[in-house]
DNA sequence: GAACTATGTGTCAAACAGACACAATAATAA
DNA sequence: TTATTATTGTGTCTGTTTGACACATAGTTC
C-alpha cells in the first residue's frame, strides 16, 4: 500500500513491491504494525513500490516514516516473495478496485514479487498512520490469528523467524526499547523474540558480559516491589557487535 | 544471462533479473564459476530472468543447471541489489547490444533489480557450459581480480560474508566436497571460507561433537606421508542442524 | 511492622575452548 | 633396507563459559 490519493502508478516500476514487517514491543508482548484495507476490513502489511529512481531500501524508508512518523528506523531485508500465485487470491484487492475508488487501480492486477523488510521501533514513539487503500493503522500481538490478505501472514511468520535467528548473533534492543530500560524488560523483550523463558541470573550475566550496556545510577520507580536499576545501552559497542557479531562457534 | 538462442524477452518479467554465485572448492581455493562474455571479453555472474510464471527459487535452479549440469543444488537468496545506478555503467551489455547479435537486446537496457542468489557445489562434478551472452564458463578464484562487469563483483564480496556469518551457525560441506573426505580437507574448506587457520586438533574435537559425521573405516590412500581417515556426512544429522542451528547464544 | 515479591549478587559443577605434547604412519631420501 | 620427514591420530592441561540454584536486599502490600 502507499501514500495517499496522490498515488500514481507511473512513477513506479512494474511488478516489484515491498512490504515491511514494522515490530513494536509493548507490555511484554511482540507487536506488529498492521493496516485495516478500506470496504474489505481484511489486514495488510504497510508496504509500497519502487519508484523509478530509487533503492528498496530508500522505498521502505519512504513507507516506514509514513507509517509511523519515524526516521532512521533500523531494517533490513531479510526475503523476497516470488511465489506467482502470491497475488492470485487477492479478493480484497479486486474488491478494491471494482469500486472504482482510484483510477490507476489496476495496477494492482499485475504479478508482483515483493521484498520482505523487518523493522524495529520503539513503541511509544510510533504514531500509525493509514494510507490511502487503509481506514486504520493499528498494532496487533504478533501471534493473532486476524485475517490478512495473500502472504502477509507467511511473510510476518518468516520474518519472525530471521529475527529470532539474529538473536543469537546481534544485540537486540536499542531499536526496540525507550533510551532507559531496566534489565527485567530487556530480558522479557528477550523471552519475547524467542518465545521461551530465560534465567534471570544466566541472562544478566551474559548481558553484561557483551558490555554492550552503561548501568545508570538511577533506579526505576513507581513499580511494584524492590525498584530495580535502569540501564542505556553504549552505542560505540552496540554498533561494533553488530557488524562483528557476538559468539558464535568459529 | 540466459540460455542459448532461444531468449525471448516476452517470456520473462520485466525489471527483475537473478545472478548466481556459485561457489565451488579446489585445491584448497574457494572458486566462483563466471563467464566470460563475447565480445566485450568482461566477467559475469550466470544469471537470469524471471519466467511469467516462474518462482525465483525456479528460475536460480534453471540457470544453475543450466551453468553446471546439476539439479539440486543448494542455493539460497541472500539479498537483492536495487540501486538504479547499478545497470547504468553497462558498456559491456551496451557493446554487445551494438552488435546487433540478437533482435531482443533492448530488454537489456532497462532497468533491473537482481536478486542475489548463493549456491554451493561440489566443483569435481560441475559441468561449466556458457550461455548465449558468453564464449566461456569457468572457475574464478573468490579473491581474483578480474573485470567483472556491473557490481557483479560486490555481488560476490556481500556472497561470501553471507557465507561466512552461516558457518558459524550452520554446517557446511555436504555441498562443497566429494561424498569421501578426509578431516584436513574439510578443515582447509572451512579455513578458506573464514580466511583464517584454525587449530587441527581442536577443529576435528569440535566437527566431530556436532555428530554430524560418519568416520569410515578407510583410508585416503596415496597422498604423501600418513594416511588420513575418510568420512561422511551423516545426511540425517546435518540436516537437523541446518534447520535448527549450531550452537548460538541463546 | 510483618509479609511478600521481585531484584541484586554470588556459588558450584559440568561443559567447552584454546594452547600444546607426543606417538603413529607412510612416503621419501639415504 | 633404514633413517628421515611431514602429516595425521589422540590426549592433556588450564582458563572460560554455561546452566542450575541460594540467599540477601529493597520497596510495596497488608
Amino acid at each position: 500500500m502507499t501514500d495517499s490519493g496522490t498515488f500514481k502508478s507511473d512513477d513506479f516500476l512494474d511488478h516489484i513491491s515491498l512490504d515491511c514487517v514494522i515490530f513494536g514491543f509493548h507490555n511484554g508482548e511482540l507487536k506488529v504494525l498492521t493496516l485495516r484495507l478500506k470496504y474489505t476490513k481484511e489486514f495488510a502489511l504497510p508496504g509500497g513500490f519502487l519508484g523509478k529512481e530509487e533503492t528498496l531500501e530508500d522505498a521502505a524508508k519512504r513507507v516506514l516514516q509514513e507509517r509511523t512518523g519515524l526516521k532512521d528506523i533500523f531494517m533490513k531485508q531479510f526475503k523476497v516473495f516470488s511465489d506467482p500465485d502470491r497475488s492470485k487470491t487477492n479478493v480484497a484487492i479486486q474488491d478494491l478496485i471494482n469500486t472504482g475508488a482510484h483510477p490507476d487501480l489496476h495496477f494492482f492486477e499485475k504479478r508482483f514479487i515483493s521484498v520482505g523488510f523487518y523493522a524495529l521501533v520503539d513503541f511509544t514513539k510510533v504514531k500509525p498512520s493509514p494510507d490511502f487503500f487503509s481506514d486504520k493503522c493499528e498494532w496487533k500481538n504478533v501471534n493473532e490469528q486476524a485475517p490478512y490478505i495473500l502472504d502477509h501472514k507467511k511473510i510476518i511468520e518468516k520474518a519472525l523467524e530471521v529475527l529470532r535467528r539474529q538473536l543469537s548473533y546481534q544485540p537486540i534492543g536499542y531499536n526496540l526499547l525507550p533510551e532507559k530500560f531496566t534489565m527485567p524488560e530487556l530480558q522479557k523483550l528477550y523471552e519475547t523474540i524467542l518465545g521461551r523463558e530465560l534465567d534471570r541470573r544466566n541472562f544478566q550475566r551474559k548481558m553484561l558480559s557483551y558490555k554492550i550496556l552503561n548501568k545508570l545510577d538511577e533506579r526505576k520507580k513507581g513499580g511494584a516491589y524492590k525498584s530495580p536499576f535502569l540501564y542505556e545501552f553504549n552505542l560505540e559497542n552496540y554498533q561494533k557487535a553488530l557488524n562483528e557479531g557476538l559468539s558464535g562457534s568459529f
